[in-house]
RNA sequence: GUGGGUAUCGUCAAGCGGUUAAGACCCAGGGUUGUGGCGCCUGUAUAUGUGGGUUCGAAUCACACUACCCACCCCA
């Protein structure tokens, strides 16, 4: 009986891997450019910490998590998003005591039990950076930008940037007591899932997809226009920032994330070219989320970036994804003399940092060459005992099918200078 | 958790109640002896998801199960 990968899992072969190399490296290029820092964490973390940090209330705390206990008796989750564990890791650390902000990012594994589809998984990775100590505009200017830059890098387009301001512990309250009293005498009409959510997170309701109940809330208070000053100040220095950042945007009253810890700025950029998932990256503000998971009052900012959305996206735009690793050298030999030789030099290119490959399979000539071709090979080098005799390799290029005599301590240079 | 769809060689894919279950790709080898790609030839005692039904006869029909895909919910 085979074992596969497990359910909403994907192993990344070898054809693929050299794109989320790409996309990994670009990733850390343009964090470093903005000046963040990379943070890792564990794959796991108590459960406790995802219960405060992403909320009680949340279909992800609620029914989403893998939670198990571990030998010793902890409950222990795998993370399911990637924002708590790095505000854990900013107050294991003590980062708080030092100049702020801190500017940190992450390359992470998520888990989630959810039913795969596409652009969704229950093992999916991704991107994310975070803003700790900084309550002013401009750092979700800049984080935004850092999300808008590195899609515009990775070739995508068709790509909108929707914004909006969920209020904070001020105003939402009155909105959310607002919204209520707009839908009470509608409750009746209001699908199942609704009903309950007009307990538990009446907003939600807003970006309900039932036709019915999108024509109800048609005429329902929006958040934005019940903003505290300080929420509409903000919301407005982050349009002005965004403005002279040259940033597209849509103002759009019905994003309404799905974590509970963020407050002010919601963000997502949003396609519809791979399928129904669309959001490629979102995030926002979370002003008391360091303080929720055990830290001192300190405000915070940040996205997360889903990679296999990206690489979808990306392979939907026909973006640049990075090269092959193909063989620079493939030593090809014919006969026993010629195949330590053969060994010797393949070593001797590798140490000289050229990607060389030479068969272990015991194929005659033809044989090797034809591996050569199908690896890509850019060059072939054949060895006989000829070759041997007068320290002169045979050179091939494969692309053009020509050929020519190389002195053996030559080979290197010869083959860089091309 | 709720819907819908699909299951035939490693991959793609014919077949529509009676066939030795096509074909293509991939892979291996060959085309005489140290040269790949294209074309040609040969080969691969390992394909009808599983289970029981209907039938003289099932890959073909109905059902159950399982798996995967897509969508809802929600999210990256």
């Amino acid at each position: 009986m085979a074992i596969n990968a497990p359910k909403g899992t994907k192993d990344v072969m070898p054809k693929d891997a050299y794109k989320w190399h790409y996309i990994e490296s670009e990733w850390r290029k343009i964090c470093a450019e903005y000046g963040f820092g990379e943070v890792r964490t564990p794959v796991f973390e108590a459960t406790e910490l995802f219960n405060r940090g992403v909320g009680e209330t949340t279909d992800i705390v609620q029914k989403e998590m893998y939670t198990f206990k571990d030998l010793g008796g902890r409950s222990i989750t795998l993370k399911p998003e990637g924002t708590s564990p790095a505000v854990r890791a900013f107050i294991d650390s003590k980062q708080f005591a030092e100049i702020q902000p801190t500017k940190v990012y992450y390359d992470t594994g998520c888990y989630r039990y959810e039913k795969p589809q596409e652009g969704r998984l229950r093992e999916f990775h991704q991107f994310g950076i975070e803003n700790f100590g900084a309550s002013n505009m401009l750092a979700d200017a800049e984080i935004i930008d850092l999300g808008a830059e590195f899609l515009r890098r990775m070739g995508i387009t068709d790509i909108e940037l929707h914004i909006n301001s969920v209020g904070c512990r001020k105003c939402r309250p009155l909105y959310r007591k607002a919204l209520q009293d707009f839908l009470r005498p509608k409750y009746d009409c209001l699908c199942d899932t609704c009903k309950s959510r007009f307990t538990t997170n009446p907003m939600r309701i807003l970006d309900c997809k039932s036709q019915e109940d999108q024509d109800l809330v048609k005429d329902a208070p929006l958040m934005i226009d019940y903003l505290c000053d300080e929420c509409r100040t903000a919301f407005e220095a982050l349009q002005k920032h965004l403005d002279a950042l040259g940033i597209d945007y849509i103002v759009d009253p019905r994003i309404v994330r799905g974590l509970d810890y963020y407050t002010k700025t919601a963000f997502e950029f949003v396609t519809t070219k791979i399928g129904a998932q669309g959001t490629v990256c979102g995030g926002g503000r979370y002003d008391h989320l360091i303080e929720e998971v055990g830290g001192p009052d300190m405000p915070g900012v940040g996205f997360g970036l889903g990679k296999e959305r990206l690489l979808l996206l990306m392979d939907k735009c026909g973006s640049f994804m990075g090269t092959k690793e193909n063989p620079q050298v493939f030593v090809a030999f014919v006969g026993d003399a010629a195949q330590e030789y053969a060994l010797a030099l393949t070593k001797e290119l590798r140490t000289a940092g050229v990607r060389a490959e030479m068969d272990t399979q015991g194929r005659k000539l033809k044989g090797q060459l034809k591996l050569a071709n199908s690896l890509d090979a850019v060059y072939s080098v054949v060895i006989g005992d000829d070759e041997i005799a007068n320290g002169e390799l045979t050179v091939r290029n494969m692309a053009e099918s020509t050929q020519e005599k190389v002195q053996r301590g030559s080979l290197i240079e010869y083959i860089r200078s091309k």
